[in-house]
DNA sequence: GTAACAGTTGAACAATTATTCAATTATCTA
DNA sequence: TAGATAATTGAATAATTGTTCAACTGTTAC
């Protein structure tokens, strides 16, 4: 097997590490939709939000209120993360209500807290 | 209380949530902290190279092979990496090893996973 | 010492993205 | 219907960031 089978700017050190790497990767549709799940949260805003709406059911004006914060730019948000599926929302009259739709959001905050304070 | 203790370019909904929410937000320093440690794993290159370094400890080469990236790329994703403490290194001869410096990463990809492939 | 290779680093460039502003939609009420 | 308020949306701007390129450091071997 032939060291250019991988394109690289430098040689291998280690093939047998680097094939059994290799061999272990996910394809990269996963580390795509991963990362991009990842990058909702890597953002001061929208991990506010997600910790408010964590606490309780909002409309945009209260979230705006509690963050700080323009409408439009909370709105803007809310899209990404509707978008996303992380959060879902009903209009009642002519509020819109918001609340999370994903379960795993909580327990990624409290590793990520976890992390943070213990370290 | 003045509904103008509130800076934002709207009125203020509902006043008991807002309060409630507000009293139970940590301060600003957790969320940036925590956005900032997010983001991390919010990047394809940075995100395979940690799922590559919890298989296998890797100097750059092996790395930039096995993601198919130049070593300059994969060395400054690297630095951000140790910067943060998720990563550290050891020398040995020419060659500098790479493994994961951090016990919730791990945890925190798998529930990343769970959450795409159940979604 | 010098050549070769592994790795790092800073500057530049390109791409992405968060916020602002203005305009628009939807709902309620007078 | 007209006016007011809640929310969304698109365009523009500013800031952040990932990759490339070139120069540099550190180590090994001749």
């Amino acid at each position: 097997m032939s060291k250019n089978e991988f394109i690289c700017d430098c040689n291998i050190i280690h093939e047998d590490i680097v094939k059994d790497t290799l061999g272990k990767m996910p394809e990269d549709d996963l580390f795509n939709k991963l990362a991009e799940f990842f990058k909702i949260l890597g953002d001061t805003t929208r991990a506010k939000i997600l910790f408010a709406l964590d606490q309780n059911e909002m409309c945009v004006c209260d979230i705006a209120n509690v963050l700080g914060m323009s409408k439009s730019s909370i709105s803007h948000q809310l899209g990404t993360l509707r978008r996303m599926s992380i959060v879902k929302c009903r209009r009642q009259g002519k509020e819109v209500y918001y609340t999370i739709d994903d379960d795993h959001v909580k327990g990624l905050f409290e590793l990520g807290i976890e992390h943070i304070e213990h370290k």
